[in-house]
DNA sequence: CTGTTAGCGCCTTCAC
DNA sequence: GTGAAGGCGCTAACAG
């Protein structure tokens, strides 16, 4: 096996079909195109050479005549975050069924990377995309997906760009909290979010304030810490709330990582929940459930956002006209043991 | 926009940033693919043509020449598992500064669709892939990888395939850990972990049983559950084993899932940690942490598995030849709170 | 119903 | 240093 090609062992071509079933090449590519105009028997005698060679259509030939690929490219901040993932099999679970292949990939938070994947979609030639941008801001990411020319679907981002969105809700779940926690007598509470340069960030610090206003408490903005989502951050602004001059009694960690890195803070100060300290998390609602006690959650049906982040693709590929929609899903807030009435001091 | 192709709108060709920057294609392909031979004043004209066009090759029309997509698949059974997640992240840091794209694919641990994956890979001529199989009995899956004709990593599985392999121990550390509770004075211990149908399945019940002879301790079959990894399956085997008429006094829960769904039928039944029962989970160090007490936990480096796998791929990339190659990575375990004497009776 | 043929966009000799 | 031309594997349009 030498003098193989960079793409490995050859792969058997229609021409190979062709022969091995005695008929041409136009016939083959009938075949495997569930063409209908074949007769019966020609077309066994073709599947079976195709079963014989296990031959497979190569995509590249077909895309490059008929424009399609049947690809469609997930763009995700961060493959381990749970979140993103469920995202995902919600959107397979629509796409796959009408034939296409769901292919993610993980940015790692990092624009340039996000850009890299918009180029390879774009020179891949992928059907559509579905994507997350870890920062609203950057330009060029956005200049990239105007000029994909396929079909976009864009999560929970607020981004000056002709496509679909799909949003979900951050105020409200954060102000019904936020106001729970002033009715049990809270008055200093700690956020800690994503960063301003993503909705979900924005949204957060945006109902968190309005809570406060209604309620008539001033706003230390301190208090608030909307910066970039991670456990590691998570962990730090906690730490650093918590062991400050004028520590909050009660602390939001609104977002999955920082609500395990909050968490695990709050465990090294050796704090008790919700003696010393009442806490809410987000987005993983069976870690909420599995610490003791119990920890109050906002929640959010991520599977279903990947549905329907997929349903408004398929329409679009389906040839569908006309402006950008956006759909808007809730946040349920989950509540459990772990806010209590603060300690007198 | 009328008349609009299957893929959108139409992306500028080699030829349009021919015409733009006055030269012939055949240029424009030499600066495309960093060719040296082209005059630097000639190549900033075709550069500009480009970017003013936003110019992107076409990957099918390469890969048809070339026989190269610079594309790597990733299979995973399993998107929202994050020890899967964690694999394809340390795969990319080594893939990504070679050129090549990270794709991942989730299964949902269905083989059909592993074999669609495979074919679909297949067909768009990817370079290479890793893939974890969610059943190695399943036959087509692995006739299916042996026709790939490309350079295939193959995850903690033994399948009868000409491929490199990196693999987790998983013998020692369930042995380590039932030596433990064996010592602390448990004679009925439970195990829940994968199918047998799978390397880490069967490795974990052989440690096990292992442990348990070398002890002298009878083996009951009742209390070993290899099945299906799943949270729902974690814990319907642990309500199981702890209603039963002569339950353990220890549980084991070897998978990240399991461990999930243990840990919540154990929060279910209402028992305490380590008093009523003693607990082991596997795979998310994180949580085990978290939870009050924490957890004794059998760890292992899955990003540092998807580097060797990347590393193994990457060889076989720049042409090595050779008989397959086996990497075996080590398991930690990290002994905390949850394990205990049991209770006398 | 089946065979033949013309490209899809690109890379790569081969001339100039 | 640059242009021209063939062909990668396939589909679709056209003959037969």
């Amino acid at each position: 096996m030498s003098g193989k090609l960079p793409g490995g062992r050859r792969q058997p071509t229609i021409h190979e079909v062709a022969a091995t079933a005695g008929v041409s090449i136009g016939t083959v590519s009938r075949v495997a195109s569930e063409s209908p105009r074949v007769a019966p028997e020609t077309r066994a005698r073709v599947l079976a050479a195709m079963a014989e060679l296990g031959y497979q259509p190569n995509a590249a030939a077909r895309a490059m005549r008929t424009n399609q690929t049947m690809t469609i490219g997930f763009l995700i901040p961060d493959m381990t975050n749970q979140v993103f993932a469920r995202v995902a099999q919600g959107a397979e679970t629509v796409l796959a069924p009408e034939g296409y292949m769901l292919f993610a990939f993980s940015s790692n938070r990092s624009p340039a990377r996000e850009i890299e994947f918009l180029q390879a979609a774009r020179q891949r030639q992928m059907d559509g995309l579905i994507v997350t941008l870890s920062d609203e801001t950057a330009t060029g990411t956005i200049e990239e997906i105007a000029r994909m020319g396929v079909p976009v679907v864009v999560l929970d981002r607020e981004i000056p760009v002709e496509a679909d969105v799909v949003y979900s809700e951050h105020m409200q779940p954060i102000e019904t909290v936020v106001e729970q926690l002033l009715q049990l007598g809270h008055r200093r509470i700690g956020l800690i979010t994503a960063s301003h340069n993503i909705r979900p960030g924005r949204d957060r610090v945006v109902g968190f304030k309005r809570a406060l206003a209604k309620a008539g408490v001033p706003i230390d903005e301190w208090l608030i810490r909307a910066r970039t989502q991670s456990a590691e951050r998570g962990m730090a602004e906690t730490h650093d709330l918590l062991t400050g001059p004028n520590p909050p009694t009660a602390i939001l960690a609104a977002g999955s990582d920082i609500f395990y890195g909050a968490l695990k803070a709050v465990r090294l100060l050796g704090l008790s929940i919700p003696d010393d300290i009442s806490f809410v998390g987000a987005d993983d609602a069976l870690l909420g459930e599995l610490v003791y006690p119990p920890i109050t959650v906002i929640d959010r049906d991520m599977v279903e956002v990947g549905r329907q982040a997929a349903g408004l693709l398929l329409d679009r590929l389906k040839g569908l006209d006309g402006p950008p929609r956006r759909i808007m899903l809730g946040s349920d807030v989950l509540l459990r043991g772990s806010i209590a009435a603060p300690k007198r001091r």
